[in-house]
RNA sequence: GGGCGAUUAGCUCAGCUGGCUAGAGCGCCACAUUGACAUUGUGGAGGUCAGAGGUUCGACUCCUCUAUCGCCCACCA
């Protein structure tokens, strides 16, 4: 088959993950030692980010490699309903049309959703085929499937019942916006400017007030109690008393003591608003006060305000209260400041702390058990420092409110007796508005799950470990790799969930990638128009391009930038790997068939020594996770020693079979890395009729240890005498002499064909330039008048080696290095300084010619 | 307030348990041009490894402090 010039990726790339995926090489073999990876499935109507190129193409370096080595590999997708995110939009798209949420029952929101998803459906992973992940696709699960929501539903039944769930009237962070709940990691908070305003409260029993201080003053519109610190002297004996609310005479308000309060924060005093921070709702169960609900769930405030408040929003009336406040003379002064304030993630707008009912799951059991695991060392992590960061979190982890007020998800199986309100029994007949039990009719919860609580049971849904499927070999998965970012929201509840339902970790090793910045390490956003399209990318220099591009200098857990150039330099090794084949197949013609390769010259013992050392150390990458590495191995054995060394030496020899390994070898070890081209070329290949993604991971080929060496130094040989020439005036070739050196005489057309020369010649009479780093009997047959010109280079290489002398002499003169230092090294020191030397002896005779 | 990470060549970054004159890609300089490849070849320049101390025979690597940048968590009346 006749290759083109230049390789072009998108001529065949699709062709080859058609016949990839048609032949059945993804699948699990089903022989073998399990090794496992569970995608972190992508939101399955979006599009793919730069991120998910990263997260696949480290998967998949790691699938490829195992499955090369003869593992029973499972890589199994997957596909996220993204409960909120696609809500999100899906809540815009019914904007857009004049329509809200409140019109349809949840019923048919989820049908409407679930026919807007499938409609999308399909990009996500069809954009994974292009990067090519070699993952197992008829496994793949959508987080919506039948088996998602029976394993949820088990789960969540088994935590009733272990008493780990429960239903309680809290505060927790509301989205006024969205009109949902969210989970205390999911609010971002931010810095913001405002005000510190006092207000006076007049006492009822005596004379005078009572000033606080607070950045909400909307909140001051009813409260049930002030607060003071028990200690505080200047407040003692106001404790027990009351004050009046300064906006609606005749409110009385008690005061009561608490030791939460910070009597040297603001003026010591504070109100106690229980519907309003979680702080106050605390301290108001501890007191037995009463809860007053002063903003609703659409953000406005209620009924429980004075009447020129109710229906304005917090903003407005937070702006009216000032003034009114001016005008019954209550206000005692307002400061500048700054304090962070909760956002929803997704649409920024505040986050109001309201009370609400809500199902929560007590985490304390099961953090205990999660940390054992982790201390243990049943999970290490890449890198390890976010094994430390993960237990800290855990120590600090309050009760998960499992409850969304959306309708895109899993809808919690639960209902409530009309006639009893803490009456909740646990039913899956969600589908049904009312159920009647013993004869009580129940009322179905209308809030879904959090998505994290059915993508905490990921690894063991997806394996059908519960139910003893065929994937159940592969759990607890060999690696869970995904962002740093959701170590928290995702990583730590799987294996909260996992340990508990299963009794196993869900995986052994979790390697986290960072976040994949803008060329100039900015953090991308549509906002910055920043963003970087993968598959813009793959378009314009291929899918291996940018695998290879993506994961070159990158290390665990850190943000990095990307690198076009990085790109470009994959997109080019692509290029040498195809004309390294085009080359060998056009010496090897059409009809050749192999036989086992039987290394002859040097450099035939030499690469196939390289190629195993190479197979080696990537195999020790590979194992440490360390991805950068290992491609680097990859990009310089197959550039440096395959292309510039053995090929070119191979152009003065003729070993057909040696050329065919050193190609197989070649692709094998490049395959995990660059799949598509590797692929690519196989399939021309007269010799193969198999799959190369399917093929097995390089044997240790024999070689002689001694023609290796012998090999390495002629390339000293050769360097030298290129770096010489190149020194040299002019654009001649020169001609090599040397004297009783059977090493040169026997491989003399090599060494003049790698070093460009016009002839290598034995001399009874040596003459011209000598060799002298190669510390070999050699010459370059130059023209007196070149000598000269060439003299302060000799001098300043003369000078820079007297100079390391000196280091290597001072290194030796200290007695504690030769004492101390392991033998070995200081034996190596030695034999350095002797070789530099005789290097300097020789570029002495060399100048004392000359002058 | 607590914690974590980063600071190495013009740019983006490697450098694992301390040990050959600190590396890569891109960029730069010089030379090479039709027979695998200009998405190339050959050679080269370029770094007091943020700063200051310390440990050590030896520190980019370990410890302490400082500076700058970034992230996470908690609190915030």
């Amino acid at each position: 088959m006749n290759l083109a010039k230049a390789y072009d990726p998108n001529q065949y790339e699709p062709n080859i993950y058609a016949m990839w995926e048609t032949s059945g090489v993804f699948a699990p073999r089903g022989e073998g030692e399990p090794y496992s990876i569970v995608m972190p499935p992508p939101n399955a109507n979006g599009n793919l980010h730069i991120g998910h190129a990263l997260m696949a193409n480290l998967e998949d370096v790691l699938i490829r490699y195992y499955r090369m080595k003869g593992r029973d590999v499972a890589y199994i997708p997957g596909a996220d309903h993204a409960g909120f995110e696609t809500w999100v939009v899906y809540e815009r798209e019914l904007a857009k049309k004049g329509q809200s949420r409140f019109d349809f029952s949840r019923e048919q929101l989820y049908a409407q959703v679930w026919n807007f998803v499938d409609e999308q459906r399909g990009n996500m992973e069809l954009q994974l085929r292009a990067l090519g992940v070699s993952a197992s696709w008829d496994d793949l699960v959508f987080t919506l499937d039948e088996k998602v929501i029976t394993t949820v539903y088990a789960t969540f039944k088994k935590l009733w019942d272990d008493g780990l769930i429960y239903r309680a009237e809290r505060i927790v962070n509301y989205c006024t916006v969205h009109q949902t709940s969210f989970a205390d990691i999911e609010v971002e908070y931010k810095e913001e400017k405002s005000k510190l305003w006092k207000i006076a409260f007049p006492l009822m029993e005596k004379e005078g007030e009572l000033v606080i201080a607070t950045t909400r003053p909307e909140t001051k519109l009813g409260q049930s109690a002030l607060m003071v610190h028990p200690d505080d002297e200047r407040y003692k004996a106001y404790i027990g008393m009351h004050v009046f609310q300064p906006l609606v005479p005749g409110i009385e308000i008690p005061i009561i003591a608490d030791e939460h309060v910070d009597p040297a924060y603001g003026t010591g005093v504070v109100t106690v608003t229980p519907a309003h921070d979680p702080n106050d709702f605390e301290v108001a169960r501890k007191h037995n006060l009463p809860l007053i609900e002063l903003i609703g769930t659409g953000g406005r405030m209620t009924e429980n305000v004075p009447e020129s408040f109710r229906g304005l929003t917090v903003m407005e009336a937070r702006e009216k209260i000032i003034p009114a406040l001016q005008a019954v003379e209550a206000l005692r002064g307002e400061e500048d400041m700054t304090h962070s304030v909760g956002h929803c993630y997704k649409c920024g707008s505040v986050i109001e702390p309201l009370v609400r009912d809500q199902w929560f799951l007590k985490v304390k059991p099961m953090v205990e058990k999660a940390k054992q695991a982790i201390e243990s060392g049943e999970i290490t992590f890449f890198p390890k420092s976010k094994q430390h960061a993960l237990i800290q979190y855990y120590d600090n982890l309050r009760d998960w409110n499992l409850s969304r007020q959306i309708p895109w998800g899993i809808p919690i199986p639960a209902f409530q007796s009309e006639t009893d309100p803490n009456d909740w029994i646990y039913d899956e007949r969600v589908d049904e508005k009312t159920i009647v039990v013993n004869g009580t009719t129940y009322k179905r919860e209308e809030d879904t799950f959090d998505t994290w609580f059915s993508s905490g049971q990921w690894p063991f849904i997806t394996t059908d470990h519960l139910s003893g499927g065929k994937l159940d070999r592969f759990y607890p998965n060999s690696v869970m790799e995904t962002g740093h970012d959701i170590l928290y929201p995702w990583v730590s509840r799987m294996i909260m969930l996992g340990l508990y339902v299963t009794g196993k970790v869900p995986f052994k090793e979790v390697y986290l990638h960072g976040l994949v910045l803008d060329e100039h390490g900015q953090k991308m956003s549509k906002s910055k128009g920043n963003v970087i399209n993968p598959m813009e990318i793959i378009a314009e220099y291929g899918s291996d391009a940018l695998r290879l591009g993506i994961v070159a200098s990158r290390s665990a857990g850190q943000n990095q930038a990307f690198s076009t150039s990085k790109v470009v330099a994959g997109r080019n090794f692509c290029n040498k790997l195809w004309n390294i084949a085009r080359f060998i197949e056009g010496k090897l013609g059409e009809n050749y068939q192999p036989t086992a390769p039987v290394p002859t010259t040097l450099v035939d013992h030499w690469i196939i020594r390289e190629l195993n050392t190479a197979a080696a150390t990537i195999e020790d990458q590979l194992g440490a996770y360390r991805f950068a590495e290992a491609a680097e191995t990859v990009y310089h054995t197959i550039w440096d020693n395959v292309a510039d060394w053995f090929i070119e030496a191979s152009k003065t020899q003729d070993n057909p079979d040696m050329l065919a390994w050193v190609l197989d070898t070649s692709l094998k070890i490049a395959h995990p890395f660059a799949p598509f081209v590797t692929e690519t070329i196989w399939q021309s290949l007269s010799w193969h009729d198999d799959i190369l993604a399917g093929t097995s991971w390089p044997e240790v080929g024999s070689y002689d240890d001694i023609a290796a060496a012998e090999f390495e130094q002629l390339q000293k040989l050769v360097v030298e005498a290129r770096y010489v020439t190149a020194e040299l005036p002019g654009n001649e070739k020169y001609t090599l002499l040397y004297q009783n050196d059977s090493l040169i005489a026997d491989n003399a057309e090599l060494i003049k064909h790698l070093g460009r020369l016009k002839g290598v010649d034995s001399t009874g009479q040596a003459r011209g330039l000598r060799i002298a780093a190669a510390n070999r009997e050699a010459w370059l047959d130059v023209s007196e008048e070149t000598l000269y010109e060439h003299q302060t280079n000799l001098e300043v290489r003369l000078a820079e080696t007297r100079q390391f002398i000196k280091t290597l002499e001072a290194r030796l003169a200290n007695e504690s290095y030769v004492s101390k230092a392991p033998a070995h090294l200081v034996e190596e020191t030695r034999k350095e300084l002797d070789a530099k030397k005789t290097l300097v002896e020789r570029l002495e005779t060399e100048l004392e010619v000359l002058a």
